[in-house]
DNA sequence: GTATGCTTTCGGC
DNA sequence: TTACGGCCGAAAGCATAC
């Protein structure tokens, strides 16, 4: 029984503008941006992904289209679609090639995995070492791609460290060192710390995560209660049993589309609506052999602002009518709830999906 | 008071 | 002129239950 785990995060650099500069070396040394465009006019949508010399420019991702182009202008810089089909292709060998090295697995994101390697490494961080070099090496001697990867404790400590060196990384931190490791970065830095709780911590005087540690474990759960409170003394001082372990694909699927205007007409909407409901149900009953308890509407405003609704079953179905109804009915609270903007951009999420214990689903309930 | 679960919004990539 | 995706899981806010 071993008591020291040995964590490691593989987080692939810029990852599709990479695999665009391995489609095609000769953009390399080039800014490669990845777009998604809207379709709305020629360069209506936004960055995606952008290589470390269109990141120099001030290119980001999310930033508009228009806006990289303008910053590029004097360089001569590559732009491209973003091509998912073959990025999840990519994905998935490299994936490949990380589960041979662990004993668990478990990916998080198209770019991203934890692996625990404790047998193989014999609780050596040394060893550990050793063996996310050649985990790197047989990544870019068979995939051409380059990732950043952090070695720890756990997987806080593992994900944390892979962030510190990027691109091409590799950074490790023994459960000694874990604690000073941690302690100048902002709590920010800690998943379980949003917007909120940072500003209730820095209303405590809690800045760094050592600010955190120090403050003190009653004291921190008599601020945020007992489950919060000793989560976030735990994070603080490196220490989190979430294991590492092979999840379901996804909690939930969606698929949101931009409208070719602005509008508020509920059956132009609708049309809309229906199909990414087609879609969602498709992708998690009839590929993922899913079912599911809630169906929720998401809405981009002409402002920009986001809004959704949601409804959730009492019980699992399957069913295609299900969704596209409550969409529907969803879609009209919705219209008459927010009667003050047109609608951008419209989307439909499926969640709280649900095993269906091997058995195959008979059409009719489908 | 705290835990839990649902809904909505935020934010990373 | 000022530009603006498509996902996902985390975070936050609230209601209800114990």
């Amino acid at each position: 029984m071993y008591s020291v785990r040995v964590v490691i995060h593989i987080d692939f650099d810029y990852f599709f503008a990479q695999v665009e500069e391995r489609e095609n070396p000769r953009i390399k040394g080039k800014p490669v941006v990845v777009c998604v465009y809207s379709g709305r006019s020629e360069d209506s949508g936004v960055v995606s992904t952008a290589n470390y010399e269109a990141r120099e420019h001030g290119v980001n991702s999310g930033i508009p289209i228009a806006f990289a182009k303008r910053k590029l202008k004097s360089v001569h810089a590559v732009f491209l679609p973003v091509n998912h089909t073959l990025y999840d292709i990519v994905s998935e060998r490299i994936m490949g090639i990380i589960r041979k090295y662990s004993d668990k697995f478990e990916q998080a994101g198209v770019d991203e995995a934890y692996i625990e390697v404790i047998g193989r490494s014999g609780e050596s961080f040394e060893k550990a070492r050793e063996l996310a070099e050649k985990l790197k090496e047989e990544i870019f001697t068979k995939e051409r791609i380059t990732c950043s990867i952090g070695i720890g404790p756990n997987k806080l400590v593992a994900k944390i460290a892979a962030g510190r060196q990027k691109p091409n990384g590799l950074t490790t931190v023994t459960p000694e060192a874990a604690e000073k490791f941690l302690s100048p970065l902002p709590v920010r830095e800690l998943i379980g710390v949003g917007r909120k709780t940072e500003r209730v911590l820095h209303s405590i005087g809690i800045k760094t995560i050592g600010d955190l540690a120090s403050y003190g474990k009653d004291k921190l759960t008599g601020v945020f209660g007992s489950s919060l409170g000793l989560y976030l003394h735990n994070s603080a001082i490196g220490v989190d049993k979430s294991p590492v372990e092979e999840r379901r694909k996804s909690e939930s699927v969606s698929r949101i589309s931009t409208l070719k205007e602005d509008t508020r007409d509920i059956d132009e909407i609708g049309k809309v609506v229906e199909s990414l409901a087609e879609e969602v149900h498709r992708n998690v009953v009839e590929e993922q052999g899913l079912m599911f308890k809630s169906v929720s509407l998401m809405a981009v405003m002409d402002d920009l602002s986001i809004a959704s609704r949601s409804q959730t079953f009492r019980n699992p179905t399957g069913s295609v009518e299900a969704v596209k109804k409550t969409v529907k009915v969803l879609l009209r609270q919705f219209l008459d709830q927010e009667p003050d903007h047109l609608v951008r951009r419209v989307g439909v999420k499926i969640s709280n999906l649900i095993e269906v214990s091997g058995q195959r689903m008979l059409p009719e309930f489908a």
